[in-house]
DNA sequence: GTTAAAAACCGATTGCCTGTCGGTTTTCAT
DNA sequence: ATGAAAACCGACAGGCAATCGGTTTTTAAC
């Protein structure tokens, strides 16, 4: 899956607002880039039919709300993009996360050693 | 940057054996698909512009030659696809393995650690 | 029910990228 | 010089994002 500029921009609005409807998008990503309404409801259009956001009617309009959410998303992205390059049988992500670890310094390693201690005590507190 | 599947299979192919020229690379690449030796040129033209690939010039033929890892590219194509996603100022890399941590079970999380270790032992090594 | 506005839907166009090659030019060894 | 080998050039198809004009559908209001 591949999203264009214009497609990553309403994503990340709707992520941020959770539900909206084409006038809506349209008004905000006026500030950045000038699409006509049209233009933002194609765009709309092919994220809901790529799976990324599903859709409700209201009135006449829709309204439409991100189906995955940004960690879910970047997950596939990395996934997508390192699964050609990765061998079979080992877990993509994983063999990602090694291939990325070789280029960060020491202080990113802690970094990173930090964020997987924290996601470690978030599951325990969970259970 | 983006590749194809062709672009793909060629990268794949020169990591494992470092240098090759064209008519090489095309005997190869025949095993996994029926392209001629002039796509297959195409292909190590793009990718030597892109300038993931380098290239020397032997009797007539050019030898082409990875330009980065795979570990370097994997990274750089993560990144890539990520930035998008990620707010200013905090490294794209770090916070792209925060995104994927949540997915990963506990298993994979010891396994993921286990690879910083390594990591860091390798440089405490070099050092 | 009719109607007018709002919104969705359809279809066409552009631009970019990969893969695909045929044909021409260049290069190099003899 | 010349012939073979390789590079180079240009064209075309197919796919996808962005673009938007115009038509149909939907819905609310009367």
């Amino acid at each position: 899956m591949q999203f264009g500029d214009l497609e990553k921009l309403v994503l990340k609005y709707l992520w941020q607002t959770s539900e909206a409807d084409v006038k809506q998008v349209h008004r905000v990503v006026s500030q950045t880039r000038q699409s006509s309404l049209n233009t933002v409801q194609s765009a709309l259009e092919r994220l809901f039919k790529k799976g990324v956001l599903s859709r409700r009617k209201q009135g006449h309009a829709y309204l439409y709300q991100p189906k995955v959410d940004r960690e879910g998303l970047i997950n596939k992205l990395i996934s997508n993009v390192t699964s050609d390059f990765i061998e079979e049988g080992e877990n993509s992500l994983i063999a990602a996360f090694g291939s990325v670890s070789a280029s960060l310094d020491d202080n990113e390693l802690d970094a990173l050693e930090q964020l997987i201690e924290q996601q470690r005590s978030l599951r325990s507190h969970k259970k």
